[in-house]
DNA sequence: AGCCATAGTGAGAATGATTATCAAAGTCAT
DNA sequence: ATGACTTTGATAATCATTCTCACTATGGCT
């Protein structure tokens, strides 16, 4: 299911790991500034480039934050949702029979065909309901 | 849950109006597009200071589209989700006991609090899918 | 009716993410 | 090295959304 692997250009790999580098879900703005603070620096096209190829082919995940921008994640092969900290952004990978099961079932029941969805979870993760301070954004 | 009835204006009123007659998600500018169509014209700056007022109540659910822009739907009082056409837009509200549940689970297991979720599911309705052109966008 | 305080409106400017341009720089086989 | 092709990135263009702010509508009061 994780489209065939697609060629990459040589900045498309350097953002790649980028992300893969990163725990959390990050804008293509943030990914342009912590490339440069690393003293790599691209053009924002070259990401934005980079970024749609590796969302094609299912490398990398993308989600919109409550204001419209789009966040990318570098996940795992197989089909996931997300477990997403409101405060520091942490996010975990989860699965979820059910939601197949539930998607599935309700799609059928009205007669809709070429079904997707999307499930994600937002809450306050443990370190961040402790401390006063969220580690990061 | 649905948080108290909030006052609105003149023009809140028109545009809520406005979305109980369409079955589908709108976005703010084919909301304003249609009203004018309608002959009845508002400002840009109203309608999305109306959407405002009506999403923060929870009287207008609200998702994004691909591309980033906010949709717009007056949707049932309770808590539900949606199956949405990808050809016509015809949306339908579900219920999703066992997605409640599988989030709930899910959450409690890593300790998160706070909890919020989305789960939507997106297909071809039959009409569309019989059909060679869907109907509308 | 006339006056005044306040809330609501909307044309237009500002913002900001994303996309489109396109010339310059890199790659590579011959 | 030459030429065909790809990649890059500064910059401009888009476009949804928000901000400004002068103007209008409203409602209470005399
Ligand atoms: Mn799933
Ligand atoms: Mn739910
Ligand atoms: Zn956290
Ligand atoms: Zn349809």
């Amino acid at each position: 299911m994780a489209g065939g692997r697609k060629f990459m250009t040589k900045s498309g790999i350097e953002i790649a790991k980028f992300l893969d580098k990163r725990e959390s879900f990050a804008s293509a703005q943030e990914i342009f500034l912590g490339l440069r603070a690393e003293g790599r620096n691209f053009g924002l096209a070259t990401i934005y480039r980079a970024l749609q190829s590796l969302t094609s082919t299912g490398e990398v995940d993308v989600l919109r934050r409550s204001d419209g921008e789009a966040l990318y994640r570098k996940c795992g092969e197989d089909h996931h949702h997300h477990l997403i900290c409101k405060g520091c952004g942490k996010t975990i990978e989860i699965e979820g029979v059910s939601v197949e099961e539930w998607a599935h079932t309700i799609a059928e029941r009205h007669g809709f065909r070429e079904i997707q969805h999307s499930a994600e979870i937002f809450g306050i993760c443990p370190d961040c309901f402790t401390q006063a301070e969220p580690k990061r954004r």
